[in-house]
RNA sequence: GCCUACGUAGCUCAGUCGGUAGAGCACUUCCUUGGUAAGGAAGAGGCCACCGGUUCAAGUCCGGUCGUAGGCUCCA
């Protein structure tokens, strides 16, 4: 047989003899790949490590490491999970087992529901499975066999998506031992190759998504090419509870629910002052930028919600009242409420743009299922303002917003910032020419702008294009906090107008935005981001005063006052315990500064400094220490 | 709304086979007066989410309701 010549991404080359597989490539540079190879590039085709390669051809071996052999891991792991299913629950059918962000899924269709004991089970014989080595082999059938196959085996959501895939299409099929999946692939060449996994839970899911189809079981799980891999996405899920803001928000006492008002948060005096800190926070800017706030109703006639077309969209998701013969719905938004407003006088050219910014509550009947913490709730406030502005104005806006956007996220070290353009749906509203402006506007902006960003084509909303701000977190994950959206269909819906500069009416265009979005969520996402270590400009408890004994105690209370007439949050501890367990105690309430004070101390009219996280600071005089942490507050450093 | 799990003191949790409710922390009082992450003792604290059923007897078993969690679906 002839040689074939094979480039490396290296631009290495090297013979082999024709009908080698990637494989054998692979142990032939050394068994650390060969043991790594999970899947194959064959001159960019992305396929499997057992197909023999006849010509000459460009080979890129691709490792579970790397974010394609990954997903290969994944879902080569999911196939094994449906084989020890399929053989603990052989009633079970199989529908589909796709690899997701760092973890796999698999749908079954089975009578029974799994249980933790059955997860710990299918988990065990997974290892078995994994531990036999089976081979794992691609085979080709033509859509009558494959048909005639999955429907012999009883699969039959296998057999429907078999019928919807095009006819042109080759199926392919992986076989490994007696279990035998529909699917593209490409996989491991064997199940050996499939180590460090972990099932992870269960829960229903619908076929194809729809609520109206059958409820099938679904097992998620997740695998890593090596032990050190699984073992740090375990603990970053360990992490992530430990900063889970429904723990902190209770541990730090700042927020917390109640059956009689279901998903809305009450706040603590302590997480007021740190919502209150983000209003006042947003509010300084709005004189920066020349926001008009504006407070509004809560409560209106249903009779604004059909004009703005709320109330055909989303009057499941209103609370509604009757009055006697009016019906009201408590606002789930400020907009409609604020072309009121905008209507109430008449605009010239010159007025414009508007910017008009509220805080108000909204109320959102969320469905029951969905609540979650701060993160999905029925009472809320937002960060919300409309702008008023002509289309030849768009441009300007959002470059202003731009940068308010990133003021903010700064000033709460979301440092990583991604952005995505959502482009007009299929079913749209509006000009077609102001879609078109507005979306090359936006597109050539974000261009000109250092945002990372993508385009979403037809995620747009209905009245107009949007664009997403999403941040990552300390623990890197991803959060939509931002959102600029234009609307060219409620100016139209409420008839809003101003007086051009030729004296003829025309239509302004709103932008809706919110920065922090709902400030329930941000909270949320905040008190995560900085896992309960508040700056001390947010912080309800900035400080607490420590005496050694209470033979301090009257220059503790001095300390205090001191402190607190200089508008700091300080308290003082007062208790009859060691001076360990009062800072125990406020190291873990998360308190910023501990000033410990004894004899000395009231002797020299100082204060010793301890910092959150980083213990005993020395001893200073207190009217140093005041003005040092009214700059510290004043900068909102975090 | 759907699937699954859970709901016991302010918090974290234990409670065996159905037999009058338990711990730690926090709280109150007392002793201790101390120097950078837990000094000691005592006390108080419960409609075991709620409603119904089975039973001589229910925190425990069964049904329903409410709430919470992980998903599914939804998200102006």
């Amino acid at each position: 047989m002839n040689d074939i010549t094979i480039t490396f991404p290296d631009k290495s080359t090297r013979s082999f003899p024709a009908g080698i597989n990637s494989l054998q490539i692979a142990e032939s540079i050394g068994p650390r790949l060969a043991e790594a190879a999970v899947a194959v590039k064959i001159d960019d085709r992305f396929t499997d490590l057992t197909v023999p390669i006849d010509h000459d051809a460009k080979v890129e071996i691709v490792t579970g490491d790397s974010k394609e052999g990954h997903d290969v891991l994944l879902h080569s792991t999911a196939h094994l999970m449906a084989q020890a299913v399929k053989s603990l629950f052989p009633d079970a059918k199989v529908t589909i087992g796709p690899a997701i962000e760092n973890r796999f899924y698999y749908d079954f269709d089975i009578d029974s529901t799994f249980s933790d004991v059955d997860l710990g089970k299918i988990e065990a014989k997974m290892q078995a499975l994994a531990k036999s080595d089976y081979s794992i082999s691609r085979l080709e059938l033509k859509r009558n066999e494959a048909l005639k196959t999955f429907k012999e085996m009883g699969e039959e959501y296998k057999v429907e998506i078999i019928e919807a895939i095009d006819e042109s299409e080759t199926i392919s099929v992986y076989r490994q031992d007696d279990f035998l999946d529909l699917c593209r692939g490409p996989h491991v060449p064997s199940t050996g190759k499939i180590k460090y996994f972990k099932l992870l839970g269960t829960s229903g899911a619908y076929w194809r998504g729809d609520e109206n189809n059958t409820m099938l079981q679904r097992i998620y799980g997740t695998v890593f090419s090596s032990k050190k891999g699984l073992k740090e996405y375990l603990h970053n899920l360990e992490e992530a509870k430990k900063r889970d803001h429904r723990k902190l928000g209770k541990e730090l006492n700042l927020f917390f629910f109640h059956q009689l008002s279901p998903a809305s948060p009450f706040f603590t005096d302590w997480g007021t002052i740190v919502y209150n800190g983000l209003v006042d926070f947003i509010r300084e800017l709005y004189q920066k930028y020349d926001y008009k706030e504006v407070i509004s109703p809560q409560i209106f006639d249903m009779e604004l919600w059909k004009q703005s077309g709320h109330y055909e969209m989303f009057i499941d998701n209103m609370f509604s009242m009757k009055m006697g013969e009016r019906e009201f719905g408590l606002k789930p938004m400020n907009c409609p409420g604020h072309t009121l407003i905008y209507s109430h006088e008449l605009h010239s050219y010159r007025d414009l743009p508007i910017r008009m910014a509220d805080f108000g509550r909204l109320h959102r009947f969320e469905k029951a299922g969905v609540i979650s913490g701060l993160t999905r709730v029925r009472s809320m406030s937002q960060d919300d303002a409309h702008i008023f502005c002509m289309p030849e104005q768009i441009g300007e806006e959002i470059t202003i917003l731009f940068e308010m956007i990133r003021e903010v996220f700064k000033a709460f070290n979301f440092n990583e910032i991604t952005v995505a353009l959502s482009t007009k749906p299929e079913k749209a509203l509006g000009d077609a020419k102001l879609w078109d402006l507005a979306e090359s506007t936006l597109n050539e902006l974000l261009e000109k702008s250092d945002f990372n960003f993508t385009i979403d084509e037809g995620e747009g909303a209905f009245y107009g294009p949007k664009i997403d701000f999403n941040v990552k977190d300390a623990l890197k994950r991803d959060h939509q906090l931002a959102t600029v959206q234009l609307d060219f269909v409620l100016p139209e819906r409420f008839k809003l107008k101003y007086i051009a500069q030729d004296g003829s009416d025309k239509r302004p265009v709103m932008i809706h935005r919110a920065i922090l979005g709902s400030l329930e969520r941000f909270f949320g996402v905040y008190l995560e981001h900085c896992g309960g270590d508040f700056p001390l400009w947010l912080a309800p408890r900035q400080i607490a005063v420590l005496p050694v004994s209470d033979k301090v105690i009257d220059y503790a209370s001095h300390v205090t006052d001191e402190l607190s007439s200089s508008g700091f949050r300080v308290e003082l501890d007062g208790k009859a315990d060691k001076i360990g367990a009062k800072i125990r105690q406020a190291e873990l309430s998360k308190i910023n500064i501990m000033l410990i004070v004894g004899e000395k101390e009231a002797e020299a009219g100082t204060v010793s400094v301890r910092k959150r996280h980083q213990g005993d600071l020395g001893s200073i005089p207190l009217n140093d220490l005041i003005h040092s942490l009214q700059k510290e507050i004043n900068k909102r450093s975090s």
